[in-house]
DNA sequence: CCCTGCGGGGATG
DNA sequence: CATCCCCGCAGGG
């Protein structure tokens, strides 16, 4: 499925599981492999029917991590981690950012805000957004397994993904403070709770920036430091760019889910603009506006056993083939580079685009560490 | 707040 | 028996 593009990128897989015999095992075998000539380096978005070994030293394959969205899922055996996919999150006006740039939201893990998230707006134009659900395992989630076995963690996923990639858990974090930073200043309402704390510590005028490095990244400056200026300043301030009147019609998350509570709203061909009060600080003018773009809360095909089981299998294309052909291009980074947050987090390099960058701290003397030879 | 893992429990095959 | 899934809880950042 998700061929081509990435193939010729796609990190050089010296992987221990990829040499012949290694990767006869499966992570339901009752022994796994006791000697492991070399372990595999984590693998940021492991796709298709793939399986690493990890040494047990590795802080991403400990905390079971995966650039994909991946939340646990019970199968009542504790030997064996399971998790599968939440899909990403998209515009549901299928924007572009100025750069050309597609909206892949990284779907929040935790149920409740997986829905709280839903219930937000696009970023970038302040459309509605839409959770693509994963369906490449036979119409379910993908699903990834990790055991560890002494000094090594086995990982296995069964299913190919069969949408964009979401944001990194790094980059999506990065988003989150953004965007808190930017709601925070604006507001006039916290905006007071804000003036008096900075009185109380500073005494001096609040119409000084207290925050000098968050507002400034946060607010349509150019940081400093422009990568190929694939900078995007504050995305979320201009609700303009292309949110052509293409709306990725209902069809496709909702097609089989048919949710009854859905069709009011849909093919209002009204100008985008007029869901935009999402965040637009001045507009309180009459109606409080319950909440303007979500009325598309709709379940989704979130339920897994239902949406479409009806008919035929649980995969539901056919119906309308709405789901986009992915284009995989990369990282899908829209979001401004973040400040080098330094060292606390181990998942260093998350913010970097590059696929391979991910288990490689920036600096270079990892790369040469010796990967557990055995 | 959210991520993560655990485990009970329901529904389906 | 298996596989899905949902839910709440607890620990931790």
């Amino acid at each position: 499925m998700l061929k081509g593009a990435d193939d010729s990128v796609m990190e050089q897989e010296d992987s221990a599981s990829q040499h012949g015999e290694m990767t006869s095992w499966d992570i339901n075998d009752i022994k796994l492999p006791q000697h492991v000539s070399q372990t595999d380096w984590f693998q940021e978005w492991p796709d298709s029917y793939v399986k690493h070994i990890y040494s047990s030293e590795d802080k991403n394959a400990q905390r079971h991590h995966s650039s994909w969205a991946m939340r646990n899922t019970n199968n009542h055996n504790s030997r064996i981690l399971k998790k599968s996919c939440l899909g990403v999150v998209v515009c549901g006006n299928n924007c572009s950012t100025l750069d050309g740039k597609k909206i892949y939201l990284r779907p929040a893990i935790c149920d409740k805000a997986r829905q709280k998230q839903q219930r937000k707006c696009c970023p970038n134009c302040n459309g509605p957004l839409r959770l693509l659900s994963c369906r490449g395992h036979g119409g379910y989630p993908v699903t990834n397994f990790w055991r560890h076995e002494g000094q090594f963690i086995f990982f296995q996923s069964k299913g190919a993904h069969d949408h964009p990639r979401p944001e990194t858990k790094l980059e999506a974090e990065a988003r989150r403070s953004i965007q808190k930073a930017k709601t925070s200043f604006s507001p006039s309402s916290l905006r007071q709770k804000r003036i008096q704390e900075i009185e109380s510590l500073t005494g001096a005028a609040p119409t000084q920036e207290p925050l000098p490095s968050l507002l400034s990244n946060a607010d349509a400056h150019v940081p400093p430091a422009d990568f190929r200026g694939h900078l995007r300043e504050s995305s979320q301030e201009a609700p303009l760019s292309s949110c052509s009147g293409q709306f990725a019609h209902p069809g496709a998350a909702g097609a089989a889910g048919a949710a009854p509570t859905w069709g009011r709203s849909p093919s209002l061909g009204r100008s985008p603009r007029a869901e935009g009060l999402c965040r637009v600080p001045a507009a309180p003018s009459t109606a409080p506006s319950p909440r303007p773009c979500a009325q598309h809360v709709l379940p989704v095909a979130q339920g897994g056993r239902e949406p479409f089981g009806s008919g035929g299998g649980p995969v539901g294309h056919g119906s309308c083939g709405a789901r986009s052909p992915l284009p995989h291009g990369g990282g899908c980074l829209w979001l401004p580079p973040y400040p080098p947050q330094g060292g606390p987090c181990p998942m260093a390099s998350g913010a970097q685009p590059h696929p391979q960058a991910w288990a490689s701290a920036p600096s270079l003397p990892q790369l040469l560490q010796p990967r557990h030879v055995f």
